[in-house]
DNA sequence: TCACTATTGCAACGTTTGTTGCAAAGGCGA
DNA sequence: TCGCCTTTGCAACAAACGTTGCAATAGTGA
């Protein structure tokens, strides 16, 4: 028995004949897989109102050695792919030994979705429309993310930059921080990306930034993480997954939530400020159709 | 003491005055919360080669009552970010009931999974396969993404890099296209990502790559793209949604499905480079803990 | 009905946990 | 150098833990 999976298999096959608190037990291991991992035995028995020791004969009677190896599984699925880089892409090439290409595939899957879940559940309609009356209503805005961050930050930028005008975005091309940053202060915004482990760099000028007064939006991946102290606002994304390095699918649809909520409460303006980015482009001869022609005004779809 | 943040502020606030042994606990917590919420104490100073009373000092000098008070809002962060079937049903059905802010974002997150298994569902395990193959025995990989198309463009190129060194973004930077592609011919691959409507600079970079012989990988959103005709492998994705530009977040979820699998079939080569790239991340302190120290080897966990 | 088996709570066991007093070690100013 | 304060490991403590033998109970077949 050395998965969850197993486990779960050994109990369907089991659960019929089952004595009544082994099904209470069963019953209680699928709904509260998580108070396993974090409770202890006794505290769970107590929540059921059973004695401890049917906990520990139900998990012999899964043919685990005792109660803490079978809570072992429930842990290591708590803290599955919350481990450093190389773990993670060590287990990843084990998996694609094992299973095939798309068992792998579908773990992503899986685990994109929970994230995006996660990502709608954590930031409730009010944080975003806060941070979204932040920006709205700054008098300058400067997104800062770097590296796997970077992504997400110029997504913000890119669409922010249609509504407003005043919008940078810190790239640090050429160490150009403090030159981007020069002249902020009360009545900015700073947000700022990051995630374990924090470039030092994102965490110094958000420092800076709350320092010089301004507003402070952190997107970070943790309540710990240093962006998070001290920052007016805080938005919180999963960026953890079966992936070797984290997962920047949950931001992206964080930013893009920002931004609908932003582009919502910007009324006709924000509309029409991005309707005008678009008719700009074309105007250049940004874009072409798919023969290679420049899209012209009435091609506009 | 009622929450991490609270703790989160505490701890940044006294870092700078604390023993060697209390900064090396603070620095376990920030880095490995969900061992403070899963493993013993004992486990965790063992860990860290410490005396367990290390951690029930660092909780009574942070004001807790005790140690089981502090792990107590680390499991209980654990459990928030992991609610349950149930819950998330439920609040499924509140969501259609709440105001238009709140229905919006529902209608987001339900266009967010769709696509998402659209991903999955259009890209065949062996297109992605091939595709890594054709990245792992390129001898040059350029990658070419424009304006909402960088993003995804960027995240595909940092991991590239990390496991092999010949490989080049443009970013048309100073209109530096012409030059970032000079030399490109058979033997290397160009990735050229781009959504409707298509940028004609990456319409002109993808055709000339493939008029040179190199092999041309397509992510688009339409097989009729302009980037998909002639293309040697084209990756699809959706972008559109409620939102009024178009959504990366599947165009994001596919460049990880690729990196993922190339990271599968690298072998213990690809392992190594991201290894290398790490330490060298850290060798040059680009990172910090939370009191800006930069995470030193003796900080890896 | 009786006898047999499975089920379950109780109570005690040894272990591990979190905790704390104490003394040794280390650092710093006088 | 001395003396003082902080820091830290050690060892012992009570509490909580997982565990198990035993007896009471409930259920089943003859």
């Amino acid at each position: 028995m050395q998965s969850l999976e197993e486990l779960s298999a050994r109990i369907a096959e089991t659960h019929g004949k089952m004595s009544p608190n082994f099904r209470r037990v069963a019953t209680f291991l699928f709904e509260n897989p998580d108070e396993i991992a974090l409770s202890s035995m006794r505290e769970n028995a107590r929540h059921l109102g059973l004695d401890p020791s049917n906990f520990v004969r139900f998990a012999k009677a899964m043919s685990f050695s005792g109660y803490p190896e079978m809570r072992a599984l429930f842990q290591q699925y708590l803290r599955e792919s919350r481990t450093g880089y190389v773990e993670r892409a060590q287990e990843l090439q084990k998996r694609g030994q094992q299973d095939s290409e798309a068992g792998l595939l579908s773990r992503l899957r899986a685990s994109n979705s929970a994230n995006l879940e996660q990502v709608f559940k954590q930031n409730p309609p009010r944080s975003l429309e806060r941070c979204a009356e932040f920006l709205l209503a700054a008098r300058h805005v400067h997104i800062f993310g770097l590296r796997s961050s970077f992504p997400p930050a110029f997504a913000l930028h890119y669409v922010c930059k249609m509504v407003r005008h005043n919008v940078h975005l810190s790239d640090g091309l050429a160490g150009t921080f403090a030159g981007n940053m020069r002249g902020i202060g009360p009545g900015d915004v700073f947000v700022s990306i990051a995630t374990h482990p924090y470039s030092r760099d994102t965490v110094v000028a958000t420092r800076y930034a709350a320092k010089c007064g301004a507003r402070v939006i952190a997107m970070t991946d943790h309540a710990l993480s240093p962006l998070a102290a001290g920052a007016d606002s805080v938005l919180l994304f999963n960026c953890k997954g079966p992936l070797v390095l984290g997962t920047s699918v949950p931001v992206m649809a964080l930013v893009e939530a920002l931004t609908m909520v932003m582009i919502a409460n910007g009324g006709e303006n924000a509309l029409n400020a991005i309707r005008d980015s678009e008719h700009q482009l074309k105007e250049f001869a940004a874009y072409v159709d798919i023969s290679g022609q420049p899209i012209g005004a009435e091609a506009v779809s």
